[in-house]
DNA sequence: CGACACATGTAACACGTTACATGATTTG
DNA sequence: CAAATCATGTAACGTGTTACATGTGTCG
């Protein structure tokens, strides 16, 4: 559910046509996430069949038409936008995430195996995060989007919590492991 | 991707039968993250498809045995162990997050509009973030086990980080919107 | 003309998830 | 005995993702 709603924002603006979705998509989340164009009319016609958007032949007063279609968001679709903003991701049961899973299932292994993923994963996570700290500077304000500037920023930010995170597992490992 | 080598690597420690994995799953991850039994067969299909584990029919020294299969990793899906071992989560292209796509939608859409959603993210993530701590503290080292304790440990790590990417992202918008 | 961007769509598959059906075994 | 747990499995559906087929319009 994150393309989805992504197109269904992105309707918000007013009616658009498939191909135009996935160019503002790929735009507004700063070139970093591609977006197959197959994906945009497979979830379209989801969306479609769900009541969100509704099909327009060609557009009004537009002499250009191929085979276009215009999607248009309805009033359903915006109801469930609304929800969308205010929803924040719910944490019961906690988001399966592969670090997490891969740690506890380490753990579950042997506490001697967990050190060294504790350690290997610190190891590349930290390369990982100098690299994207070295990105971040290195895009001035002007160059770059200020989307492409936040993911950047958001994937440090996750990096450092990531990285933080191994360390308490290393020290609960270390501490109770002997 | 992650169900998938989670039992996988239970395998590791030895033969089991379906329902004994979501069994162990379910200990090693804490008792937070329920695993519907269903699943576990089906993913236990795909991976005996796909040659990673071997089925077989009732355990040799064993008088018990109405229906019951045993399922053991083999060599190919050692292989693929030892690489998720190793591997990290690739960041290119960066994970599909929820609450990085609804900004970065709601920043497409009008900055107002998306001052108002990354204030109501703040606000609901910040009081989760406090429940959170709650919980953390009042779980000593004793009752809950170390998984339990780890995965609350880092759902606070990852609020905390969110919370912050919140405050930059905050930031930007105030700075450039006027 | 040829390449490239625009534009639409289908088919196939992956994994995750839930609901449901079925039966054996254990235990109060 | 009745209920809970153990145990296996199927059917159906949801989203995400890729590969492929097809055609138009534009620009060098």
């Amino acid at each position: 559910m994150a393309v989805r709603e992504g197109l269904l924002s992105l309707l918000e603006d007013g009616p658009r046509h498939g191909y135009q979705l996935k160019t503002v998509f790929e735009q507004a989340t700063g070139g970093v996430w591609p977006l197959n164009v197959g994906q945009v009319y497979t979830t379209l016609d989801r969306l479609e069949r769900d009541g969100l958007v509704s099909v327009g032949g060609a557009p009004p007063g537009s002499a250009l038409a191929p085979g276009q279609k215009i999607y248009a968001i309805t009033i359903a679709g915006k109801d469930e936008l609304g929800s969308w903003w205010e929803a924040v991701p719910a944490d019961e049961p906690p988001p399966r995430d592969e670090l997490m899973l891969k740690v506890l299932m380490a753990i579950e292994h042997d506490r001697a195996h967990a050190l060294r993923v504790v350690t290997r994963q610190r190891t590349v996570l930290l390369q990982l995060l100098q690299a994207k700290r070295r990105e971040r500077s290195a895009v001035t304000d002007v160059d770059g989007s200020l989307a492409a500037r936040l993911v950047t920023e958001a994937l440090v930010v996750r990096a450092e919590a990531d990285l933080r995170w191994l360390d308490t597992v290393e020290a609960n490992l270390s501490a109770k492991g002997k």
